[in-house]
DNA sequence: CCAGAAGATGAGTCACCACTCAGGTTTCAC
DNA sequence: GTGAAACCTGAGTGGTGACTCATCTTCTGG
């Protein structure tokens, strides 16, 4: 790949990321584009779709959040995607349904929550009756919430702490 | 009115309800004009804007919900919702934020939620501390991915077991 | 250097959809 | 019955936004 491609491959993934950070995924992709300063022709000429460059920036998020993972107890990591959620605008509809193709980048993150969740239980944190699709989903519907209702901070850490008492045992 | 006009407006409503449970709010005017055996212009003609037939049908759903609501406990009500917005595939973007202007619509069940989350904690089954917000919060919350998720019934039913044990005292 | 391949450009195409309105139809007060 | 107001019809308008492609520009191996 020539570099003058591969700069402007970068620059749009930045770009993009920016723009749905701050419209959401509806924005234009010649929004992408001037933000990137290329033409759509380029945008496209990258990503042969708008959904495919939607896909591009939700691999990397989950990238992110799956390596976040490694060091983190399970509450923290849920409130860390919830946060991701509101931040990023995008994971949310991955995160919502197969609207989207994400391949098995969702793999990632599930394997992490069952990991986090089995030790979790280890630690005496969780009952051992709460399933892994129980976690995903409620940390899926605050993340959701949070970002379309605008939760504010302050709500978002009441909300979380008290699905966090549901887990708990006793 | 005219008895037609009164006709229309009814069989209007109804196509509208079923038309955007199927397919969700994007469903095109024209789908509601054709299941109500009716033109488009006259769709436009009893509302104004695709908005103003969306918000007129979330109205019902939220009519129907408030009106359920004299005769539940909190967690009854609470599961009642989600189920409604599972079904109407509305009731959510409703919830959801400011897109669409509700008016006061939403005032009738946030009272109602208020009475009782009252009357759950006189009962004790739900901790003193918990705010209204966080209850409609949480509720928001599996309403919507609830229904983008597809939730199984199973899934439903368990994810809610956890947010009230959340809620409960102990 | 420079040829030619790879890449970039951006005006234009196309499909979709909310909304309009000129002209035809129905209702109903009298 | 009848006339006019109310209503309905549906082809048409306008705006939007994803995507294309003929043409021009930039890179790079030799």
């Amino acid at each position: 790949m020539r570099t003058d491609a591969q700069r402007n491959r970068t620059a749009i993934l930045a770009a993009a990321a920016e723009t749905f950070a701050e419209h959401g995924p509806k924005a234009t992709t010649e929004q992408v584009a001037i933000r990137a300063g290329v033409a759509v022709g380029t945008v496209f000429r990258h990503f042969p779709t708008k959904d495919a460059l939607l896909v591009a920036i939700m691999k990397e998020s989950l990238q992110r959040l799956t390596e976040l993972a490694a060091n983190s107890t399970l509450f923290d990591f849920v409130s860390a995607v919830v946060d991701e959620a509101v931040r990023t605008r995008t994971v949310v509809a991955a995160l919502a349904g197969p609207e989207l193709d994400l391949g098995d980048a969702l793999r990632g993150l599930t394997d992490e929550i069952a990991r986090l969740l089995k030790q979790a239980k280890s630690a005496g944190e969780v009952r051992a009756a709460v399933r892994v699709d129980e976690v995903m989903a409620l940390m899926t519907a605050a993340a959701q919430a949070a970002q379309l209702g605008g939760w504010s901070v302050g709500l978002r850490r009441r909300t979380l702490a008290i699905i966090f008492r549901g887990l708990a045992p006793g």
